[in-house]
DNA sequence: AAGTGGTCTAGACCACTTC
DNA sequence: AAGTGGTCTAGACCACTTC
């Protein structure tokens, strides 16, 4: 492990045990400096980490504070509060960077949650024109196409439509549906994904996804659209995740 | 400004105006040094912006390269695609940091649209107990409440339901409702917005928000719930945001 | 005046890719 | 073997806050 990421880890424990509670000044950079035996922008590295994270707050001319971020995330739910609402949502899927698991399957099965899914499509296609044009291919270029619902012991959260450029992602079989496709890329084909563009939108369910849903129509779904990257800059997919709005949410941490 | 923002801004410059096309290789880290009169470290500074805006890609070993980032940016709505769908929508709201502005007034005035807002309600409370949670304050202390619809060219595109701690924002009148109240946080009271926690949902609108967005009850909302925070840790407000889903959308580069 | 974080230098050393 | 980005040092200098 890298020393910057030893220290960040080191502190997010103290705050995680609330040895280190909100509010509280972190020691000082100097101060970590000589403690861990290494040079302000290592300490100042693990730092952001942190500040990225939401944990803590730098002042310049002060020092760095722990944020008192205890509450919004421990609940475990959003409260009713202004509107009636419902409990605990199920598919909680966080932007944080770097220490969440990627996909459904990773950050479902790390939670000792069953993940299943039912494929309703799988094929070879010419993709739509502009499909094509974010995957950075021609639409003569073939792509595996598939339409798979995804279920949390037992019960349908999300159906997705995917796009994968055959030449990127060659060999893929409806048998590895069933399971992580992100698995499948890193640790079969052994690329390496690197980062998605997403926009995500509320619509409503069409009649066929609120039937594989077990929804009404019209229900509101958490859409996802998304294109995934390679290391090098290859766009792997294009996908629509739709989930059932009172199953999902996306969780953000914003730092200006 | 700083050396590495200097740095970063040019090469976006270039990226942008198409002078660096997507999958060219940037200049070498060494060879930006020398070209600037700066050491690694700064320019290293300079890729981290612009990685994290999804701009470029760097692989040890190999290079910096330009991504393929064009299509899915620069066409201003996503496709139609795969299920029937509308057109442009109008409250597009990035994530990515540290160069968009903040907040409603602010993101759609820049790009030299009129925003107005009908307010619904304006009062002086205790919060519900899990908004005082949120803000860490105790359920007896006061907040601002406030409802207000948000437009865009007179359009209802957004309600928002705002609680504020009287002790942290103290003087908020009416008036500023119908403009920017995150421009009276910072210019008036001179505090520093430093962060959101967010929780992003899909909702049915209530009869009496598809009455005041002008849509069908129960139509899909994109909801945004969030605490802000100050630069000291301080929560300065727990809002939720509902937007007509037809005519917003959010978007996310996640660089992992 | 003393303390604190932020930027930056000039380089060393390393891991990895490319040829 | 040569080239490239990633981590890290030991410090200088600065902007800002606290007292």
């Amino acid at each position: 492990m890298l020393k910057y990421e030893t220290i960040a880890q080191n502190i997010q424990s103290r705050i995680e045990s609330g040895d280190l509670a909100p509010n509280d000044k972190l020691p000082t950079v100097v101060d970590l400096c000589d403690r861990y035996g290494v040079s302000k922008i290592t300490v100042k590295r693990a730092f952001e980490i942190l500040t990225e994270k939401g944990l803590i707050a730098s002042k310049r001319g002060s020092g760095t504070y722990v944020k008192n971020t205890t509450e919004l995330f421990d609940t475990g739910s959003v409260d009713p509060l202004l509107v009636g609402e419902d409990g605990t949502r199920e598919d909680t899927f966080g932007f944080t960077r770097s220490d969440q698991p990627i996909g459904f399957t990773a950050s479902h099965s790390a939670r000792g949650r069953s993940v299943s899914s039912v494929v309703y499509d799988f094929s070879v296609t010419n993709p739509p024109e502009s499909v094509a044009r974010h995957l950075n291919i021609s639409p003569y270029d073939f792509t595996y196409y598939f339409c798979r619902v995804r279920c949390l012991e037992g019960e349908p959260i999300t159906i997705e439509y995917t796009y994968m450029p055959i030449d990127v992602t060659p060999g893929l079989k409806r048998d590895q549906l069933y399971h992580s496709v992100y698995a499948f890329v890193q640790d079969t084909l052994g690329l390496k994904i690197s980062s998605f563009h997403r926009i995500i939108r509320a619509v409503g369910a069409t009649e066929e996804e609120a039937e594989r849903l077990q929804l009404d129509t019209s229900a509101p779904l958490l859409e996802i659209s998304q294109v995934g990257f390679l290391d090098d800059g290859t766009p792997f997919e294009f996908s629509v995740a739709r989930s059932n709005g009172k199953r999902s949410e996306l969780r953000d941490v914003n730092v200006i």
